[in-house]
DNA sequence: GTTAGCATGTAAGGAGTTACATGATTTT
DNA sequence: AAAATCATGTAACTCCTTACATGCTAAC
């Protein structure tokens, strides 16, 4: 077997081939968008950006584009900066990552990630992913409510309070997601942008 | 350099010790009841358990005793049930694992672990690490105020919701742990029981 | 007496990180 | 010309997961 291409199943992927679908970047640019993406903390490392991106070139989702800024050809052999840019494929590619619907899609990041790139989402897969992180968040809530009411008593206050705080933060993104769901509805290839204000 | 005890740095570590801190159990019960110190959500699988429990044991915080349920000696040879207890060093270790301040002892799951075990934490810790972690807050308010308002207009409406749901949720966090601040300089060896119920 | 659940482990792999190494370009 | 920051990369390591292997004990 040839050893090219090792699995690159992550996080990682999803956002480069997301950010990459906007516009041509260079890695250095790519990690610092990467973080909007990702959450404002949390950023990533070269360490995993470009190995991630030398991979992605290798199964023809991109192609490294080596542009030292201006036109100039002056010396042959300078390392210049790599723009990457999505291939077709890449763009295919992306789109069946976004829409796929296993059970960790709807986990915290992967979610998140997820609704980043809406702007570039077609709206039924919107409406999905919103259901679906729904749905994920109502099993929690099942579960926590239920070992709550099984051991509360033996619980010390304190861990009490933090199972509290967790349940209500959880009802607060049902609720979130309701009135994106709404608005997603109402007006289905729009953005929600009417929404927004009324808090 | 002799090969024995490799790092073992996570937080698994930290929940193990609190949970044996309480009581010796065997691996068996012991995955369970980490579900509920990390997250209902979130069981950590045994190829981390029983690793994580063998290193322990070789650096001397806790010990494995064979007993195999009732005291019947049986046949000698019977891999029973190993049940772990925490040892003086161990018990030791878990106080200084707890009271540890670098920044990532503030990081969403570090803080929710040593949260859980505040009923065998000390006043004075329990409250540096409360201070700990609203500080922590208040720098990724901070910074995703400012990328915010540096991005605002260039941000489709999606992102935006993203960005803003988020922040609402870190402030929500904030006045919890106001809460919980206030309250625990109020009485400072006791629980905060007194607060719940004024929702 | 066989399925279901209790109980303990190991080997391989996945998704990242840190620390390091190197060189180009811009600012002071 | 020194310092900062832009830009790309690699090797080793961390912490965890999956998939597998094994055997005990209780329930049907």
């Amino acid at each position: 077997m040839s050893p090219r291409a090792g699995k690159r199943g992550g996080l990682l992927e999803l956002a480069v081939l997301g950010l990459l679908h906007e516009a041509p970047m260079h890695g250095y640019e790519l990690r610092k968008r990467l973080s909007g993406v990702l959450g404002t903390f949390h950023a990533i490392s070269y360490g995993s950006l470009y190995p991630c991106l030398k991979d992605l070139a290798g199964r023809g989702w991109l192609i490294e584009d080596e542009a030292t800024a201006a036109a100039a050809p002056a010396l042959a052999g300078k390392r210049g900066r790599i723009v990457y840019r999505l291939t077709a494929e890449g763009k295919e590619h992306f789109q069946a990552l976004v829409g796929e619907a296993g059970p960790d899609a709807w986990e915290d990041d992967r979610f998140g990630v997820r609704l980043a790139f809406f702007g570039r989402t077609e709206a039924s897969v919107r409406l999905r992913i919103l259901e679906g992180r729904r749905s994920r968040l109502e099993e929690r809530l099942d579960a926590v409510r239920s070992s709550l009411a099984r051991t509360r008593e033996r619980l010390d206050s304190y861990t009490l309070e933090l199972q509290q705080h967790g349940l209500e933060s959880v009802e607060r993104e049902v609720r979130w997601l309701d009135e994106l769901i709404a608005s997603e509805r109402e007006h289905p290839s729009t953005s929600p942008s009417s929404r927004r204000g009324d808090r």
